[in-house]
DNA sequence: ACAAAAGTGTTTGGAGTACACCCATGA
DNA sequence: TCATGGGTGTACTCCAAACACTTTTGT
């Protein structure tokens, strides 16, 4: 009989999850304590760790989203392996992993995962243990983070981008179900990082047809008031066969 | 003293190198051999193999092309990841883990890493050990291969066609010295996998001022002869500078 | 009245695409 | 003379980008 070789136990696995409160985007963070010299330090870092034996990577994502930030049924997707030993940052990472993992791990190999979903019902932190939080892309990417976390972020977010022009229907996920014209404005500027024109894009969304006008108008507020709109998944999917 | 972890051996990576031939792409396979029920089995597979602990993932790469196909001095990037259980396609694939690798790998993870150079100089097979040899890729992709390995060589042509619109210096890497409109046209071609309009390429190349034309034209064919062209690696340079 | 955001069209330049004929060369 | 590939220009369409004023509403 072959000897089994040992599990998969230092491959691990990291998720940005990034979700979207109607002004800007945010990503989940945990909290990380450890002692320096016998002094606490506290830094933040992305949700993740080890992947078991006999588990498939996406399974791994799943299960550890869910027991580190409380969250289910999340769609996620892959994006990068990182495996430089530079991914260590310093002692901080080093008495960390010996702290937390009571391990030395040499070379930290992860797998990238990414979410994206508006802050809400499934994206909330009514399930999350204690030290997760969101924080605003802009200031986590200014944060001391652990590992090169804030690559990861970035690349994240490069990913988003990507997959928006190639299947938009991510957005669909990000929006309340109905919506004004500059909410979704809001967060195309969000993933693009930068200004977009009003009427420009005004025009592109009358061009999708899977974007409809509601008679729904906003209330109380102290000017005039915008329209909402809804996504149409039925005239999305069309649209979408139409391409072919 | 921390517990050192089990070394990261269960992971591997598999190369996808692509060398252009002045017609077609091909990609690098290894014949794979193996005994079902006493019977020798003969398919073929990646070049590539387990890391070893301590290594980076760059560096793993760079050594198994080097250990599996003799080859030095290539720049590759990591393109994907793949760890479902259902990359194993049947008896085959569990056979030959056994009989090549003495163990049962439950799950197996592997780093997809490309590579694209012209066969030639540093794209050879001088000194390839025994059964390595190059495929055009249409014909590859209808070959039994090992595990999902059809699927790494799709992804990382999808990588190439991607990171030749934002970058493309691999072009310049897969071009002899000087060459014809036509041998760059099909290049370009085998990478978008459908035919381009002549004169529209030709605009296009006129566009691009890193693409200088040689008083020299080709020589002792039954046709009128094309003019050579060069790549400028400095007008390159200063035209990349120009996007941002 | 004023502050704040909503709503609304036109123009311009660049890029992609489709398309057909004559030219030079060696066999 | 013929087969082979080289070389060349125009017209149309589509998309992105730039750009300014009037309307509605609450305070």
């Amino acid at each position: 009989m072959p000897i089994a070789l040992p599990p998969t136990c230092c491959i691990s696995v990291n998720c940005v999850v990034l979700g979207f409160d109607s002004k800007k985007l945010n990503v989940l963070l945990e909290q990380r304590e450890y002692l320096i010299d016998g002094k606490k330090v506290v830094d933040h870092m992305l949700p993740g760790g080890l992947m078991t034996d006999n588990e498939d990577l996406d399974e791994a994502a799943t299960r550890l989203l869910h027991e580190k930030a409380g969250m289910r049924n999340l769609k996620m997707f892959q994006f990068k392996a990182y495996g430089s030993r530079s991914r260590i940052k310093g002692r901080n990472d080093i008495e960390w992993m010996k702290q937390q993992l009571g391990v030395e791990i040499v070379n930290p190999l992860t797998i990238g995962y990414a979410s994206v979903g508006k802050i809400g019902r499934k994206l909330n932190l009514h399930n999350a243990p204690k030290g997760i939080s969101w924080f605003p892309v802009e200031e986590a990417l200014k944060m001391p983070l652990a590992f090169d976390h804030a690559i990861l972020i970035q690349d994240a977010i490069k990913m988003l981008q990507y997959s928006i022009e190639t299947d938009p229907i991510i957005v669909f996920n990000l929006m309340p179900l109905k919506f004004t014209a500059l909410q979704l404005r809001t967060l195309y500027e969000c993933i693009y990082r930068k200004e977009l024109d009003v009427r420009n894009f005004k025009k592109k969304m009358k061009q999708y047809e899977y974007v409809v006008p509601l008679e729904e108008v906003e209330q109380g507020v102290a000017h005039r008031a915008a329209r909402y709109y809804r996504f149409d998944r039925v005239k999305y999917k069309k649209y979408r066969r139409g391409m072919d």
